[in-house]
DNA sequence: GAGCACTGC
């Protein structure tokens, strides 16, 4: 295509007369050989500074990547359409070149836009972010830069390619719903249907059609290409054009077992001793569900392997075996690189690593050197119940796209195998296609506030790639009108704005927002971080005693969330000796991700003027404390009755979670979480008064119109009591839900 | 007397 032909979608750029060396680039008209031009020039167009002699030997490798061979048929599909799907493989390289096509086509360093490029984990984000700077022979956080949560590594007015977190990239539309900075956007990872990139696609299919000089490019697997095509034909219907380039990996043989086999772990164990007995060379990663299980086959494992390397130690190579599962130290998660044992002598077989691990080496990290894939066709899955409203973790079958992924991790380094324990038969009628995607697996109050924040009136409505259940968008709303974040007719309120700029859960944001109100703001801030992280109590198998007794000893006996407030308190008071976290049994970890949370959540609340106050201490604070906390989790309150608690309104007979430090079992708690696992839980508790339930969440606790139960009972009496010492003065003053 | 699949803001 030249110059000469038509613009596209009628908007007329103007040619840059001066721009060496990208002279002629009209933008969106240029052509591959103009490209091909101006990579082998001596000058960087982006900066122009000669070109370095590394950038001339990472480009010699850039040319040899499948997408590299393809640029022709690129450029003429960007400069027709605003809208493509791309399907690229494993090894493509279509994360790294695709932007960078787009930036000499879309010339946006001179038009003062950006190019953007979401990706679904941060480390993604940085670590591409840093190979693209390098490949253009640019620094990193000036031309090519990236943003994530707690770190923005660009510069405004000199970045114009950036990667980011599809998350951050949602927030950014917030404040700007038609994202007018981007001149593209292109959505990485797009199968993997993270709950902030289902929202993207629905938002940009909206930003495109107003603005006609946005393009968007989504990135995602085969099996999904045809469904993104079909939702993305805004064009008298026809489906978006779809771009496609093969991947770059060695082939996988793939074997089934004749019959199902009736316990996944113990298979799982024979198969791994199999391979080691009877296959060459080569490492084994096996995908197991959870910490639990992963740590005991890692144990049986090397028990086995130990034994068979005793009785002949000719026959087989010694093996390590070695787990893998997010909630690991970083520098045990290192230990997957450590290479395999080495042979006994010269003669002796090779040693063998296993890596026993969860769905985390699926997507999250890549492991070299892996041949054999162990593959028992299960994973834990996350489920949202609007009925009761509680996720759950179950085990469940993976779906088709999740077992070629896994099989495709063998054929990372050289040829591999996959062995699959459970019949061809039941992979091609049982399991489903796709992983259900996110929006349909969760709780979506959160998601919610987002979207009426970003102006969508209709949620029912609102164009999903997959719509969610209506029941859970209720729930949603329904959630958020009892916070006051939506009034009854579902319009966002004030409060409800500065809700959603909170990076936290409804509850927490409004329990943050109000807390002023109480005096405590600044220890409510520490309490919602402490919220927002992993859980910071640590419990050696081989210590729990020694951690169970540190941990009485932080413990404020009647609410788990002060003892959040005091641990976090004690560790900053405590900064200066460095071994405080271990000998308290505590996570440093995850104490100063609490930390860096609550900075971010401070300045959050300096821009929108929530005072940081801290009155008074001992038990005066700790009461206001407990109250503030009812302003946001007033609906997730439990009554005891005889042995068991029993929730509110929804009367789910529930147990406190033995992590609870309650020293007694007070009738009133709030609590923090409903855990379904072995029972239903609840845990992070705090106990309550009811006096507060009536007052400081009036409209929730509207007792008269409740059916007849135990809890209506006694909250009448706990009212009429009330109503009783003020003596005829009228009824308690009610704090104002709604606004 | 138990957990924490994995991400993200």
């Amino acid at each position: 295509m030249t110059a000469a032909s038509s613009t596209p979608t009628g908007i007329g750029f103007k040619k840059i007369p001066n721009a060496v060396p990208l002279h002629g680039f009209v933008p969106r008209m240029v052509t591959a050989k103009q490209v091909q031009g101006a990579l082998d020039g001596d000058v960087n167009p982006f900066n122009n500074k000669p070109h370095s002699a590394q950038y001339r030997k990472i480009l010699e490798v850039r040319k040899k990547l499948p997408v590299y061979a393809q640029m022709t048929e690129f450029f003429e599909v960007f400069t027709k359409h605003q809208i493509i799907v791309m399907v690229g493989e494993t090894g493509s390289g279509k994360t790294t070149q695709i932007p960078q096509f787009v930036c000499y086509s879309d010339l946006p360093h001179n038009r003062g836009k950006l190019v953007a490029c979401t990706q679904p984990r941060r480390v993604a984000a940085m670590s591409v972010a840093k190979r693209v700077a390098d490949e253009m022979d640019v620094t990193l956080g000036k031309e090519v830069g990236y943003s994530i949560r707690f770190e923005d590594m660009t510069e405004p007015g000199t970045t114009f390619l950036k990667y980011m977190t599809d998350g951050m990239l949602l927030r950014e539309a917030m404040n700007d719903p038609d994202l007018n900075r981007y001149s593209t956007i292109i959505l990485d990872e797009a199968h993997e249907r993270t709950l902030a990139t289902d929202i993207l696609m629905g938002l940009l299919k909206g930003v495109a059609k107003r603005r006609q000089d946005l393009r968007l490019i989504i990135m995602s697997a085969t099996l999904d290409a045809q469904k993104f095509q079909k939702y993305f034909s805004i064009k008298m219907d026809s489906p978006a054009p779809l771009f496609k380039v093969p991947g770059r990996t060695h082939p996988v043989e793939i074997f089934y077992t004749q019959d199902p086999e009736p316990d996944y772990v113990e298979a799982a164990i024979r198969t791994v001793l199999m391979i080691h007995r009877a296959e060459n060379e080569g490492d084994i990663l096996l995908f197991l569900t959870g910490e639990e299980e992963i740590e005991d086959a890692c144990r049986k494992i090397k028990i086995e392997a130990d034994d068979l390397l005793n009785q002949d130690p000719d026959a087989v190579g010694p093996l390590i075996c070695i787990p893998l599962y997010s909630s690991l130290p970083p520098a045990q998660q290192q230990r997957i690189f450590d290479p395999p044992p080495s042979r006994k002598n010269p003669d002796s077989p090779a040693g063998r690593k296993v890596i026993v691990s969860t769905n985390i080496a699926e997507t999250s990290l890549t492991i070299d050197g892996i041949v054999y894939v162990v593959d028992p066709g299960f994973s834990k899955q996350k489920v949202y119940n609007p009925r009761i409203r509680v996720e759950s973790l179950l085990v469940s079958p993976i779906s088709k796209a999740s077992a070629q992924q896994r099989a495709g991790r063998a054929g990372r380094t050289k040829p591999g195998k996959c062995f699959r324990l459970y019949t061809e038969k039941d992979f091609m009628k049982e399991l489903e296609d796709q992983t259900h995607p996110e929006i349909l697996r969760s709780n979506l109050a959160n998601t919610v506030l987002e979207l009426v924040k970003l102006g969508v009136k209709d949620l029912v409505r609102f164009d999903y790639v997959d719509a969610p259940a209506p029941e859970t968008l209720m729930r949603a709303l329904e959630l958020l009108n009892y916070l006051a974040a939506l009034d009854d007719e579902g319009n966002l309120t004030a409060l409800g704005g500065i809700m959603a700029e909170f990076p936290l859960d409804p509850q927490l944001a409004k329990m943050l927002i109000v807390s002023p109100d109480f005096k405590c703001s600044n220890e409510i801030l520490t309490i919602v971080s402490m919220l927002s992280v992993p859980n910071v109590w640590l419990r050696p198998n081989n210590q729990r005693q020694e951690a169970d007794k540190a941990k009485a000893l932080l413990t404020i006996p009647d609410s788990d969330h002060l003892t959040l407030l005091n641990v976090y308190n004690s560790w900053m008071q405590n900064s200066k000796d460095q071994n405080w976290s271990w000998n308290n049994y505590v996570s440093q970890r995850a104490l100063s991700q609490a930390d860096n949370v609550r900075r971010q959540l401070e300045s959050t609340m300096v821009r929108f003027d929530v005072d940081l106050i801290s009155v008074g201490e001992g038990p005066k604070l700790y009461q206001r404390i407990r109250e503030a906390l009812v302003c946001g989790f007033f609906m997730q309150v439990a009554r005891k009755e005889e042995k068991e608690y029993v929730t509110i309104k929804d009367n789910q007979k529930v147990i406190l979670h033995p992590s609870c430090g309650l020293d007694t079992q007070p009738e009133w708690v709030l609590f923090n979480e409903f855990v379904l696992t072995t029972r239903p839980y609840i845990r992070t508790v705090t106990t309550v008064n009811p006096e507060w339930l009536l007052r400081d969440a009036a409209s929730y606790y509207d007792i008269d119109s409740w059916k007849p139960s135990e809890a209506k009972r006694s909250l009448l009496r706990v009212r009429e009591k009330l109503l009783g010492g003020k003596r005829g003065s009228g009824p308690p003053p009610a704090k104002k839900q709604k606004s």
